[in-house]
DNA sequence: TTGTATGCGTTATCAA
DNA sequence: TTGATAACGCATACAA
């Protein structure tokens, strides 16, 4: 509205009755300028309302911003929002030894649906000067984020690593987690195991590797039958739940993959007479409190963007080694629900 | 790592041979240009790699970025981040008239803890010229806001309005939610209802209000010792459940004003004998299945955080009205919960 | 301690 | 259709 054109240093100085390189030293606290002129350029800069164009000063220092960039899956899923809360809490972190840094900022944007999008919101975002890369990975090719860890921009993959290249990634331990879970399930006596969730290119399929490793480790064969990792939302557990309950030899207990596989067979659990054991790969609110309380592999998005953001602090502050993989342990939180 | 020096447009240039402008005039699709050249600069650009430099290129042009900066409270609550989730959905809805824009970011930050931070973190954003700014005033004192909507930098206040001043704002119908889940209680015959939620600063207030509205309405004389606005997590709830119940006259239904009181009352119900009616403030995951199910109000982040950006964005496409008060609904959602 | 001249990479102006 | 030149706002090198 008001067109009040945005103050700049060389209006400060006038108004101070100094040169621009003064005023410039007197904001950035470069010393060397006389009291009395401090105290001028301060005024004027406050009166003006100055301040600095952060464009500017990057243009000339060559500086990268203070930004660090996340791009992440469908912004749908609570998960991923998660991972964001865990990157602001490492880089507001006070703990961590560069302490004062400036304000860090996420710039964050999401792929939604469209996949392909992925290499334009990280070219986006390099242009932008964004100091370092989150990206959760949802092309089956990432070898274009090769080229920009070469580029001197640190890259780190979140929950899934790159695919075609080498990069820094924080995975969580999607396959030990299932194995464990599942076999907490057959140390109860169940052979008969059934495994739901929602589709994805890695973490699934690690998860149905870790399920299928412990049936095997224990002499089960695996029925294919009982396999269903196409469920799209909580409701879509019912259909998959009838199917079950329609085979001569129905499952006795579940493994639920995600969060919506296990709220939608928590539903099942209520409006039918089903009452299979029951372990969730996922923690979340309601799990200590519903009746049974439920056992769950902890998987948690907060701790994944925390590490990654600290891969990525380690490297603005000068590590220079290879790529590094992060494994995030998925602890059994043992409640009731897997006991028979 | 590698120095490769970042290529600029004089690069491009002088590889296709013609002068800096003429590429630039190419690069930005501006036309009258010979084909040969267009077909000659647009080679040398992809054999050297070249992007623009957001920031010379916004400092000529005196344009403000493609990006909203939002502010939240601590950034620990998922509902900021279902806020943050609802901007997302809003910049990118495909259905706006404003196709064809260009990639939209969200650059966010959390106060954390500090609330005196949030000017700061206003005016580091609008340093970065953040095309907009979305804020989740937490301080007492959001005049400082009233600068920035003058100097047309659009500004909306999610989930509280900001005081001292008069910009945008959208935010729930806490009172009336409030007033209708407890009205909900009342009409089930109960006449000792407690409340039960974390300390905020308006919009418990608020929601107290509407419990406070709802008693005297109903002629029923509203007890202290029954308004707990003093949780600070799920755990918190049973110390005060175990007071409430130690009273003469114990309530036999409780509001939970948020989804941290509802676990926690989900909890109690759990390891206490008591079950007293409830209705809960704000849905979640579990509500509606766990045992009862929860009747709650809905209380819906991610909405406000959608129209949050829409106002935003009839902003940027010029609307230039009296500032706007958008009160998103809260309904009922009848479960069990309420049932005696 | 202070100021002048120059350049960062891009686009705008205007003349050719 | 093209290009030389200037300017955006700031910081750096170098002088004074």
């Amino acid at each position: 509205m008001s067109a009040a054109k945005t103050p700049t240093l060389a209006d400060v100085a006038d108004r101070a009755g100094v040169s621009p390189k003064t005023a410039s030293r007197v904001l950035n606290h470069e010393g060397n300028v006389r009291p009395d002129k401090v105290a001028r350029v301060l005024a004027a800069a406050t009166e003006l309302g100055f301040t600095p164009n952060e464009f500017a000063r990057l243009l000339r220092t060559r500086g990268s911003t203070t930004t660090i960039g996340v791009v992440t899956a469908d912004i749908g899923d609570p998960f991923w929002t998660g991972v964001i809360r865990g990157v602001e809490l490492a880089i507001g972190d006070p703990d961590r030894d560069d302490v004062g840094h400036p304000q860090r900022f996420i710039l964050s944007a999401s792929t939604r649906e469209r996949s392909d999008r992925e290499p334009e919101i990280v070219a986006a975002m390099v242009d932008r000067r964004v100091m370092a890369l989150l990206v959760v990975p949802t092309t089956t090719d990432q070898s274009y984020l090769g080229a920009l860890a070469e580029r001197g921009v640190p890259v780190v993959c979140v929950d899934r690593p790159a695919a075609g290249t080498d990069v820094d990634a924080v995975v969580a331990d999607d396959d030990g987690g299932a194995r464990r879970g599942v076999e907490l399930l057959i140390a109860q006596g169940h052979r008969r195991i059934a495994f739901v969730g929602r589709p994805s290119v890695y973490t699934t399929a690690e998860r149905i590797a870790g399920y299928r490793a412990a049936l095997r480790a224990a002499g089960i064969v695996v029925d294919d039958r009982l396999v269903h990792p196409t469920i799209t939302d909580a409701a879509s557990v019912g259909p998959i739940a009838e199917r079950l309950l329609s085979l001569d030899d129905p499952p006795t207990a579940v493994f639920t993959a995600d969060v919506a596989a296990s709220i939608g067979m928590l539903a099942c659990r209520r409006t039918r007479s089903w009452r299979p054991a029951m372990v969730a790969f996922s923690d979340f609110d309601a799990a200590p409190v519903v009746e049974p309380t439920v056992t769950v592999v902890h998987n948690d998005p907060v701790e994944l963007g925390r590490r990654a953001a600290e891969l990525v602090l380690d490297r603005l502050a000068g590590y220079t080694g290879p790529p590094r993989r992060v494994r995030i342990d998925t602890p059994i939180i043992e409640r009731e629900s897997h006991l028979a």
